[in-house]
DNA sequence: GCCGTTTTCGGCCCGACTGTTTTCAGTCG
């Protein structure tokens, strides 16, 4: 049937959302998006366990109900509960869901009412004043439902990484200079370094909130407020980018760190096993318990993020693996990865020059990587296919292979590598002939066009070309663009499965742009003992600066520097990429 | 709907802010 687990998670978050529309118990609509969260977040494939009529192991949140749903969505395709609830449901009320400021409550009141079942004709009775008559609603809800409808019609984009940092360092530093501000730092997805950022969350130590928050709403790039509290304030700045802000006196820093910076599971697991010791965790520190309710006895741990964790029985855990995904069950076993830093990195293998489409001599672009480090730089320009990039056919990469042995032999503080970024023809043939890739040193494989097969052809023919015995990267596996293209459809599984059979690497590619390998396949490949190559695909000076971002990305993939192959000496890569199977 | 070395029933993370109220429900993170 094809059902993969991320079809399995849509399916869930579906039953959650109808089941609150229709007033469900609160507990059993959590149920529901926390099982859709964990399948989500799966690395093995269910569907394919069940088809070869194995074992199901034991997922947390999942019971006897859960599994059997999954039983019945991997073998069928369809979930008769789910379909009953559509038919009870009038279609298109879920995306009312999506509003912001609009939960179940509201919907339904919406619904009821007013009998509306779309974004699009909400939007329309929101302009027609009949919003501010209901009950619940006033002028000032009719107001924000219009706004954000024509924000969210004329589609809110997620931000790239690399591009949120920036402003949230802008941010920092004017908010450093607040009043009375202590300290700031930033917190929210940002920290976590997910690909793409919704809203930027900031955190400030101040022993009073309200002026700080004053100051951070006049901040001069801010559009508009959205709120404004005595520790809590909320901008949208000019780009549209959103801004939340927390303000809290500097014994809470550390407890408010770990809460603003999520993810929210991580939090209630936390808070669980707070409860358990009898304790209370909430953004201003860990507490002791005393009896019902809001009441809290003595503060135990919160002035840093250590504290908190040690005295939850925990060492502290790295932001980027707080996602529920096993991280708080390999802190209490000892087990957490050491996880790979940038100034692990030694070298990159795969970067362009103005032989093909970079911007930079290479030259230019070795003096770059020196400075940032860097011992070894593979030059990997495109092969002739690309011939808009100016590709190089077999007669051009002889001489520029000269030109990289010349430069060798008159420097000592950096190595080139040959190499080249080589294109995957339709049916997985190379766009050169083994004569001209043999002498190089590092062939990476990409594809560049036909992203559109249907699966069994697109992994059919990556498959083919790991079978070239020159290859020993892959390039961008996946060919995603963030928010401009999708991830090509591939079998990432059996793709794995052959690096390993033939030992070529991954690559995780820096540019910002791609952040791929993503980071369930980061810790599939981890897995499957296959190594990972963070490489800057950089076309100009620059773009080396990215590799953070590649580190970033690896380390929410659990990856440790011995998983991944650039950060061997230059003798060790050389001796690997030799290696052939 | 899940979960359990005190439990197979009765819990389930927790607080801030807003708007609409006249003390609080709904939403959000």
């Amino acid at each position: 049937m094809g059902m993969t687990n991320a079809d399995i998670a849509a399916a869930f978050d579906q039953m959650a959302d109808l089941l609150d529309l229709r007033n469900a118990n609160p507990f059993r609509v959590r149920a529901y998006r926390n099982a859709s969260r964990v399948v989500g977040g799966l690395k093995i494939d269910l569907a394919a366990l069940i088809d070869a009529d194995k074992e199901l192991p034991k997922l947390p949140g999942i019971g006897a109900d859960l599994e059997e749903k999954i039983r019945q969505l991997a073998t069928s395709g369809h979930l008769p509960e789910l379909d009953r609830l559509r038919k009870q449901v009038p279609a298109g009320l879920t995306d009312l869901l999506r509003v912001p400021g609009l939960g179940p409550r509201r919907v339904r009141v919406l619904s009821d009412a007013l009998g509306l079942h779309s974004q699009v004709a909400l939007l329309r009775a929101a302009r027609d004043g009949r919003i501010r008559e209901l009950r619940g609603f006033g002028p000032a809800s009719e107001e924000r439902i219009a706004a954000a409808l024509e924000a969210q019609l004329s589609k809110k984009p997620r931000y790239k990484l690399a591009v949120a940092a920036q402003y949230a360092d802008a941010l920092c530093t004017y908010l450093a200079k607040g009043p009375g501000v202590i300290e700031v730092a930033t917190a929210g997805s940002l920290r976590r370094a997910r690909e793409t950022v919704g809203d930027i969350d900031l955190l400030a130590t101040a022993a009073e909130g309200g002026d700080v928050v004053r100051y951070f709403a006049a901040c001069p790039d801010a559009k508009r407020v959205l709120a404004s509290g005595a520790t809590r304030g909320s901008i949208v700045l000019k780009s549209g980018l959103q801004v939340d802000l927390r303000v809290v006196p500097e014994e809470s820093y550390g407890a408010a760190l770990l809460y603003f910076t999520g993810s929210k599971a991580h939090n209630i697991r936390l808070r669980n096993l707070a409860l358990e010791r009898n304790l209370k965790l909430n953004e201003y520190g860990l507490f002791r318990a005393r009896g019902r309710g809001r009441e809290v006895g003595a503060v135990v741990a919160g002035r840093t993020e250590e504290s908190v964790y040690a005295a939850l029985g925990l060492p502290w855990i790295a932001p980027e693996l707080r996602e529920d995904r096993g991280e708080i069950e390999a802190a209490r076993n000892g087990e957490l990865p050491a996880l790979i830093e940038r100034r692990a990195l030694r070298g990159d293998l795969h970067a362009h020059t103005t032989w093909s489409d970079g911007s930079a001599t290479i030259e230019q672009m070795a003096a770059g990587a020196r400075a940032r480090g860097l011992e070894y730089l593979a030059i990997s320009d495109h092969s002739r296919r690309r011939s808009v990039a100016n590709g190089l056919d077999p007669e051009r990469l002889a001489r520029q292979c000269a030109d990289i042995a010349r430069f060798n032999a008159r420097h000592a503080d950096i190595t080139l590598l040959t190499g080249i970024e080589c294109d995957v023809l339709d049916d997985g043939i190379l766009d050169l002939p083994d004569s001209a890739l043999a002498p190089l040193e590092v062939v990476v494989a990409a594809i560049h066009s036909r992203f559109n097969l249907p699966r069994q052809k697109q992994t059919a023919r990556v498959l083919a070309a790991l079978d070239n015995p020159h290859v020993r990267i892959l390039a961008h596996p996946v060919g995603r663009l963030i928010g401009l293209r999708e991830p090509y459809d591939l079998d990432m599984q059996a793709v794995i499965r052959k690096c390993k059979a033939r030992a070529v690497a991954l690559e995780l590619s820096a540019h910002p742009e791609r952040l791929a390998l993503q980071d369930l396949y980061c810790r599939m490949a981890k897995d499957e003992g296959v190594l990972v190559a963070i490489n800057s695909d950089a076309h100009a000076v620059h773009e080396f600066d990215n590799l953070v971002y590649g580190v970033a990305q690896a380390r929410r993939g659990w990856l440790e520097a011995g998983h991944v192959l650039n950060t061997r000496s230059l003798a060790q890569v050389r001796t690997w990429l030799r290696e052939r199977r």
